[in-house]
RNA sequence: GUCCCGGUCGUCUAGUCCGGCCCAGGACCCCAGAUUUUCAUUCUGGUAACACGGGUUCGAAUCCCGUCCGGGAUACCA
């Protein structure tokens, strides 16, 4: 027959958030569908009615479109297979369950729901190595049924799997598995109400949407089969499935939202997480890019994405090496784009700051992009530029290391006075920044500016420190605490150069009194 | 219990299909060193694995069997 074009669907059910192990399954089956030229839809499963809700449904098409994850259809995008909500296709599943029962594939079954538990709490007990339905009502006559309609009872439809048959599955992940339906009981297809269960309901639209490829978590593999017998009853061909490994936890279990260290994905686009170094790293959750690369674009993954080259194995997730993988991501923007994106995280930078003094909060945040792995860590980082700042413990120690400090301090702020350093914010700095981006390289050529500019502050600074006669060392930590607050940051000269002529000559002073 | 799947450095993995190029490669983490005014970045180096036992073979991480360990499934959830 001829090739029908690749189709395969993310089907999550609006009953929580998006977390990592959907995120990989929507991954995979959208770069599975982008790789092979075909389509990819998003399908929602909310047939549990008790479960589900609106603000779930939001949040995972939100999670998916902060991973970049875009579909051909579903929610928003009808393309003719739709409609993309289960509960909206609730005369598809009835008019397919009336197929099945005149083919006698399925059949109505009265138990009550007492009376399966108690099959269920009686086959335990019993240590039965076989738990499951017991198929009581699959051989009743027509006229026990009909006794039952009368007694006002109401049937749940279940699928009549076939007796001990060997079904053979190719698995693009598992390759050949024989599994005997002697394992698998009458599942239930359709409740008395008309809303389909799960496999019924996925297959019902699997077969109406058209789909080719069903990559899914491993915890299906069993629905596989049961889904496969049922295409067969409706007269359709199976899709091709490719059951998934689990993604682990720190113990190796299934990984949970419940799991410490473990958030949806909306969680790490709050923290300032990039999406893109998210996405790269659930990407290689099972899955390798190539031998000796981790970092890569997604249109990178989708031309070298093979779903067959899953691997068979679980995954632990490493929060570790996401973190990485983040600041790979942060290190390598332009210091324009850094802003923008860290903007959502920088409600303590005065907002005038981003129109007067655009350029001069790029170099700054420039001065931090090697020094942070999520946008969120940014805002901290940069009070000092905007308020003189209380040392901490380390600026502190380092004041206080040598008694001489302060004379040095107290001098080199005069020198800085008479020196021709850039203004302090927020005075006008007049295309400074546009001309000396930051951080400075020593090997970088030196720009045209009509101010001090890092390289030459450093060799003033050097010739200063020499003429006092002290150790560069020595002089520096002071002078760094005194002007930041703490012992850690960019290099000294860029901070002098953000920081300006006023507020260096000020902080200076002010630690050389001892303040 | 039963069925299914898995098991290469602490973690993610390459190699396994078509045995030799692997006394096992890359990345994260960790450690050491270099650079440096701190931190970070960068660079260099290091520690560290074929679960175990048999078998097949001249030769096995790669093939076969068993054991152990781990995970998943066994719903009127998905």
């Amino acid at each position: 027959m001829i090739h029908p074009t690749p189709r395969l669907r993310f089907a999550p059910s609006p009953t929580g958030s998006l977390h990592i192990g959907g995120a990989r399954t929507a991954m995979y089956n959208w770069a599975a569908a982008r790789a092979l030229g075909g389509a990819f839809l998003l399908r929602i499963e909310d047939t549990d009615q008790a479960r589900s809700t609106e603000a779930s449904l939001q949040g995972i098409l939100d999670g998916l479109r902060w991973l970049g994850i875009d579909w051909d259809e579903g929610p928003g995008r009808d393309g003719g297979h739709g409609p993309y909500f289960q509960m909206q296709r609730l005369d598809l599943y009835r008019a397919a369950a009336e197929r099945l029962l005149a083919s006698g594939h399925a059949y109505p079954c009265y138990c009550t729901t007492d009376r399966l538990e108690a099959l269920r709490e009686q086959q335990k007990a019993a240590k039965s190595s076989w738990i499951g339905y017991d198929g009581h009502c699959r051989t009743l006559a027509a006229e026990q049924r009909a006794e039952h309609e009368r007694r006002g009872l109401r049937a749940n439809l279940r699928f009549r799997m076939p007796e001990a048959q060997v079904v053979r599955v190719h698995d693009l992940i598992r390759g050949e598995v024989e599994v005997n339906t002697r394992e698998l009981d009458d599942w239930v297809m359709l409740r008395p109400d008309g809303v389909p269960l799960y496999n019924f309901a996925c297959v019902v639209d699997d077969i109406g949407m058209r789909i080719t490829h069903v990559v899914r978590g491993e915890e299906h593999f069993l629905n596989g089969i049961k889904q496969r017998l049922l295409f067969e009853a409706l007269g359709a061909e199976c899709p091709v499935y490719a059951h998934i490994p689990l993604i682990l936890n720190q113990q190796g279990a299934k990984l949970s939202k419940r799991d410490p260290g473990v958030m949806g994905v909306l969680e790490y686009r709050d923290q300032g997480y990039p999406p893109e170094a998210v996405f790269n790293y659930i990407a290689l959750l099972g899955w390798g890019f190539s031998g000796d690369r981790d970092v890569f674009t997604r249109e990178e993954m989708v031309a070298a994405f093979r779903i067959e080259a899953v691997g068979k194995a679980g995954a632990k997730f490493d929060p570790a090496k996401l973190h990485w993988m983040c600041g790979e991501y942060i290190r390598r923007w332009p210091p324009a784009e850094c802003l923008d994106r860290a903007r959502p995280w920088l409600g303590t930078v005065p907002a005038a700051a981003f129109t007067t003094h655009r350029a001069w909060l790029e170099n700054s945040v420039a001065c931090f992009q090697e020094r942070i792995q999520l946008l969120a860590e940014l805002a901290p980082k940069l009070g000092w530029l905007f308020a003189d700042p209380a040392p901490d413990e380390a600026a502190r120690r380092n004041l206080a290391k040598d008694p001489a400090s302060r004379q040095w301090l107290a001098a080199w702020a005069e020198a800085l006075a008479a020196s021709d350093l850039p203004p302090s914010w927020p005075q006008d700095r007049a295309g400074v920044d546009e001309r000396v981006r930051l951080p400075w390289r020593k090997d970088a050529p030196e720009p045209a500016c009509a101010f001090a500019t890092p390289a030459r502050i450093e060799a003033d600074c050097r010739a200063f420190v020499e003429r006092l006669g002290v150790k560069f060392g020595s002089f520096v930590h002071p002078v760094r605490a005194a002007l930041t607050g703490t012992d850690k940051g960019p290099g000294l000269f860029d901070v002098v150069f953000l920081l300006g002529k006023d507020a260096c000559v000020r902080r200076l002073r002010a630690a050389a009194a001892g303040v």
